[in-house]
RNA sequence: GCAGACGUAGCUCAGUUGGUUAGAGCGUCGGAUUGUGGCUCCGAAGGUCGGUGGUUCGAAUCCACUCGUCUGUACCA
């Protein structure tokens, strides 16, 4: 046979996965448990498009009239620039900045959906991923922040994590003050200042002399690539890592005042802090839950107040069987400035986003998830005449099934070869399998073959004449009693398969 | 973006100093078995050696560029 020169190359674009049947009804599982924490809190649903003008998403270029690289962008008919949402929070700014009027503030909502990133992709860093957000908008205490955290804590532990986790804490104004503290503090350091929180950043990565080494003259990575670093002197250098090494914030929380001591904002972001840790102190969470954590740095743009992140605190494998870095499954904070920037007036505002991609793989890791086995393949339905008349016995018999709640197929695919109909339903796994035949049907009788039961079978029989002669795991059973047996069976195999489980 | 490693059948990989017609295992499909999955046996399909250009009598092999994957790093609003 000739061969098509040019065939068009199935291919998918970099960074963007197809998911399959297994992946989405464990996600499907983590969104209602998530979801169902979030309803508990009080919190309403809200859904925005993926696509935003790119000037509402704040991701313009400044001195171009280009998006930024980061995001996917498209010019609409009237040459507008579009962009793919690169997060939840800003689409929601712009939703309640449009619609200030008609909500009732304090506005609590949540939302999960996909958002897209142009940037390189790795191992478990996507394109396109899912997050799941919840917001407090109007809500201007630190008390909101407080209970974010909480609900941050409550959902990990809905999703079985409890224990392995921590949220961390900490406070842009703590950060600045401490800049401030070693004379970063003015515009004119504003590069400087970006380069010391994004070493600080870096420290779960590179350890407290990777850090120090970013924050002076620079540092080598293993294929001999050279980052520049901050360039601070060896004091500055010093009061970074001892701000950054607190470990225990109740101890040190004196020194840290103190070394804030000279800036506005710094005290008045420890006062910050003092007041969460004694909020959530209060309602029952404790450090090994929420913790005050100075070495946090996250969302360096418009965060403005309090900003938290959850941690796993167990060791992540991947498929090789190699500990990997995990890093945050999801974190938050305060953007007081984000919907004044629509409305010209102020609204404050807390929230946080949780990375169901992310935390997913973390779960599969520690088996949390429930693996696709707990789904029941269909029950077959085979097909041994092809004409019309029986097919439609055939159709008929599925529909009975189906009415009586039983998940059922019948097959589709060419009936003549009957072996491929069971192999069809082997591969499928499915549970049951429902033959009527000729001979059956002159007797008013229908073979229920336990394709399960038949696999464990087939361990003990060597010669293929007896296993096709002894049709093993076969029950013949009257018309009337198809769904009857059906059901018994697939409750055998259920209990089956949860002693199994257990036994384990 | 920068640096390095790697691209051979659907998958995992062999392929000698550059030398005839590029192989294996697994998987797929067909048959043994027209009404019974698994096992076994027999057979078949499947490749522009990632792509383009170059060196050479001759390239999967050497060189350049390009695309893709992986690792590190940067960026991650």
């Amino acid at each position: 046979m000739a061969k098509t020169p040019n065939k068009l190359k199935a291919r998918l674009p970099r960074g963007f996965v197809d998911r399959s049947a297994a992946d989405i009804r464990a996600t499907d599982e983590m969104i209602g448990k998530i979801r169902e924490v979030y309803e508990h809190y009080g919190f309403d649903p809200v859904e925005t498009p993926l696509f935003e003008y790119t000037d509402c998403l704040g991701k313009f270029l400044p001195d171009t009239d280009r998006p930024n690289a980061g995001v996917f962008s498209v010019q609409d008919d009237d040459e507008q620039w579009m962009s793919l949402r690169y997060d939840l929070t800003a689409p929601l700014a712009r939703h309640v900045a449009e619609n200030i009027n008609e909500i009732q503030l304090p506005y609590r909502t949540y939302r999960a959906g996909y958002v897209f990133r142009n940037e390189k992709p790795g191992p478990g860093r996507f394109r396109q991923f899912m997050q799941f957000d919840a917001d407090s908008i109007g809500a201007p205490g630190v008390q909101a922040d407080a209970e974010m955290c909480m609900m941050f804590a409550d959902t990990l532990d809905a999703l079985g994590l409890k224990g392995q986790y921590i949220i961390r804490v900490n406070n842009r104004k703590v950060l600045d003050g401490v800049m401030e503290a070693i004379g970063l503090g003015g515009d004119e350091n504003a590069e400087t200042r970006l380069t010391v929180l994004r070493a600080i950043d870096k420290l779960d990565k590179f350890g407290t002399e990777g850090v120090k080494l970013l924050l002076g003259e620079g540092r080598k990575d293993e294929s001999g690539d050279f980052t520049k670093g901050a360039g601070l002197n060896a004091d500055q250098i010093e009061k970074v890592l001892f701000f950054v090494s607190i470990t225990s914030y109740a101890e040190s929380a004196e020194a840290l005042a103190e070394l804030v001591a000279g800036s506005e904002n710094g005290r008045s972001g420890v006062a910050e802090l003092n007041d969460i840790r004694a909020l959530v102190e209060s309602a029952g969470y404790g450090e090994d839950r929420i913790k005050i954590d100075p070495s946090v740095v996250r969302g360096l743009e418009y965060y403005t107040g309090p900003v938290y992140e959850a941690e796993l605190t167990f060791d992540v494998t991947n498929e090789k069987g190699e500990k990997v870095v995990f890093g945050s499954v999801g974190g938050g904070g305060r953007y007081d400035g984000l919907i004044k920037r629509f409305t010209g007036r102020d609204v404050p505002a807390t929230g946080f986003s949780i990375g169901v991609s992310r935390l997913m793989t973390a779960l599969k890791n520690l088996g949390k998830l429930s693996s696709s086995s707990e789904v029941q393949e269909p029950v077959l339905v085979t097909v041994m005449d092809g004409d019309i008349e029986a097919l439609g016995r055939y159709q008929k018999m599925t529909q009975t099934l189906r009415a009586a709640g039983i998940r059922a197929e019948m097959y589709q695919g060419n009936w003549k070869k009957f072996g491929n109909q069971l192999k069809y339903a082997d591969r499928r796994n499915c549970p049951l399998a429902i033959i009527q035949g000729s001979d059956e049907r002159a007797a008013g009788e229908i073979q229920i073959k336990d394709l399960i039961e038949g696999k464990r079978l087939s361990g003990e029989i060597t010669d293929n004449v007896t296993w096709r002669e002894s049709r093993p795991a076969q029950h013949s059973v009257k018309e009337a009693e198809l769904v009857a047996t059906v059901r018994q069976l697939l409750d055998q195999q259920a209990e089956d398969t949860r002693r199994q489980n257990g036994d384990n």
